[in-house]
RNA sequence: GCGGCUAUAGUUUAAUGGUAAAACCUCUGCCUUCCAAGCAGGUGUCGUCGGUUCGAUUCCGACUAGCCGCUCCA
């Protein structure tokens, strides 16, 4: 009988089984590592490379409405001016010296207390649902506080201000991105109250940057991609133009991108060097986004299934209408319940035609095609599915690590480690164990099944040590199946072999015929 | 990047101002008729660089990396 045992902390449980199976290292560690970058062992690299394949065959072989592509990971710099990244994929960000808080410039707000028309000081507070109200309040304490008489301007956002409306007598709340360097002096800290302890925002793209041909200066600059997506936005009218797509189609891409986060965090989950699966999937302008987003949705939730993440992890997450960027229609993140918390594995994003159309401006090319009914040009619109595969990597590690406790005949208790991986994504799918190492009629059959095995499948073959320890050590690598040539294969009728089941442990014999079925079967 | 904690074998952990120990893992051989058996062997620059000291894995500093917060969203 077995029973499920949570292990103590299951984050340190799977870097320490990464680690001593062969699926992550830590990148350049025997030079102390490098934070935010991983190597993939032997059994980690056929892991994440089922996972693409997996992802491949069903996003673009098995859909008629699906091409794939693989764009360079440098590419012009202008790509990254007209999608935005350059300007915008950057955070500005405050620190605290005193309190050691750390803002956001453009959610940090501040204000000046006027009283009478003359700046007497400064207030400040995080952005919220009534910002400048706050900053208002905040003003009449310092009043009161420091017993000044006279008229406080009032403190006003900037979506309401109106020069109509309110006249000199007020001012407008304005984000610390737009804070003087001599005004910074003299805001108060949120967390403190207090002037004087703020840094000045410091801009941090994320970008990587590099230099394209042997000079390095201005006009060399060229950036890794910080997303696979825009690739297939530069080479949307290519697409169009050498197959024979029609609208609705996709264009999916699988590739590696870069962002120098300021805090990696998580194992694998937030890296610098990170692996996309993005697929574009455009529609026409008058096309009901609501209605294949969410079938997208749903696609996404029915493929994560299918590769092992159970329901009971996944949930949705809706981004907030207010929060969403200018050209965001919807944007919903599938979830899942990582060690660490509840966090985004998938986002399935309604973009609009924003980015045909900021590329078509930029590079003066129209990005549009011809609709026959209404004999008009019009730039498609687009949903976007992307996810990293390394986060479903570790999502595929987290929720198919057990500790169990295994009862034997004789009534001990051991502890068994096991990977519940699927048999699609399975590092190896079969492993074949002669039953004993010393009798050649047992390896001999064995080694012809390997053979036989490995020329369409991920097998091993192990004779090392007692048989019990092969289950186990396959166990940990999430190998679903062990056959062990046995005795009655050799001496009884019917060539049948020992066939292992990894999540139950229960055996029943098989004969090879039907251990390819099963395979058949199981690993699509 | 800022603050707190941390760094000893592949992994998990000991001990120590006088050049390190155990278990597991791994490898070799023997043995082994179904769930980490046994026996005999093999495998180690105490994260890096400096400082204090006759002598540093141990004390100090810097760096690097990890964990936890701030931040982030593939």
């Amino acid at each position: 009988m077995t029973s499920p045992a949570e292990p103590t902390n299951l984050m340190e449980s799977l870097v320490s089984l990464a680690k001593r199976r062969g699926f992550i290292y830590a990148s350049s560690e025997i030079y102390g590592g490098l934070n935010g970058f991983f190597d993939y062992g032997p059994l980690g690299v056929e892991l994440k490379r089922n996972i693409r394949d997996c992802w491949w065959r069903d996003m673009v072989h098995r859909r008629d409405d699906v091409v794939g592509i693989e764009t360079s990971i440098i590419m012009h710099p202008k790509v990254w001016e007209a999608s935005g990244h350059v300007a915008g994929f950057s955070d500005p960000l405050i620190d605290c010296k005193v309190s050691k808080q750390r803002y956001r410039a453009d959610q940090l707000f501040f204000a000046p207390i006027v009283i009478d028309g003359k700046t007497v000081g400064y207030v400040s507070a995080l952005e919220s649902e009534n910002t400048a109200g706050e900053l208002h309040e905040l003003a009449e304490q310092f009043k009161r506080k420091k017993a000044i008489q006279g008229t406080l301007s009032k403190i006003v956002g900037r979506l309401v201000w109106n020069d109509a409306l309110f006249g000199e007598s007020h001012v407008i709340a304005k984000d610390m991105t737009e804070a003087r360097e001599d005004e910074i002096a003299l805001i108060p800290s949120p967390a403190t109250g207090e002037p004087g302890s703020l840094t000045p925002p410091r801009a941090f793209n994320m970008m990587f940057q590099t230099n394209v041909g042997a000079m390095s200066d201005a006009s060399s600059v060229a950036y890794l991609r910080p997303e696979t997506a825009q690739g297939m936005f530069v080479d949307f009218k290519n697409v169009v133009d050498t197959t024979r797509v029609k609208l609705p189609f996709g264009i999916a891409q699988i590739g590696k991108s870069f962002r120098n986060e300021i805090t990696p965090r998580n194992f694998i989950f937030r890296s610098r060097e990170f692996e996309q699966m993005e697929m574009e999937y455009f529609i026409h302008e008058d096309a009901d986004w609501a209605k294949v987003h969410e079938e997208w949705i749903v696609w996404c939730e029915t493929w994560l299934k299918s590769i092992g993440l159970p329901d009971s992890h996944l949930s949705r997450f809706t981004h907030p209408k207010e929060k969403l960027a200018f050209y965001s229609r919807g944007t919903v993140d599938i979830m899942f319940k990582y060690p660490f918390g509840v966090q985004e594995l998938w986002g399935i994003a309604a973009r609009g035609s924003y980015d045909l159309t900021q590329h078509a401006n930029a590079s003066g090319k129209p990005q549009e095609l011809f609709d026959e009914a209404s004999k008009k040009k019009f730039v498609p619109h687009v949903i976007e599915p992307a996810v990293g595969v390394d986060r479903i990597f570790l999502a595929v590690l987290a929720a198919g690590y057990a500790e169990e406790d295994v009862t034997d005949e004789k009534g001990n208790v051991e502890k068994r480690t096991v990977l519940r991986l699927s048999p699609r994504l399975a590092p190896v799918k079969v492993a074949v164990l002669p039953l004993l190492k010393n009798k050649e009629l047992l390896t001999n059959r064995a080694k012809a099944l390997y053979t036989k095995l490995r020329r369409n499948y991920a097998v091993q073959y192990d004779d090392g040590g007692a048989i019990g320890k092969r289950y186990r050590r396959q166990d940990e690598a999430g190998t679903p199946w062990c056959v062990t040539i046995d005795f009655d294969t050799i001496e009884k009728e019917g060539d049948t072999f020992t066939l292992r089941e990894r999540d139950s442990m229960k055996q029943t014999r098989i004969t090879e015929a039907e251990l390819f079925a099963l395979l058949a079967e199981h690993v699509y």
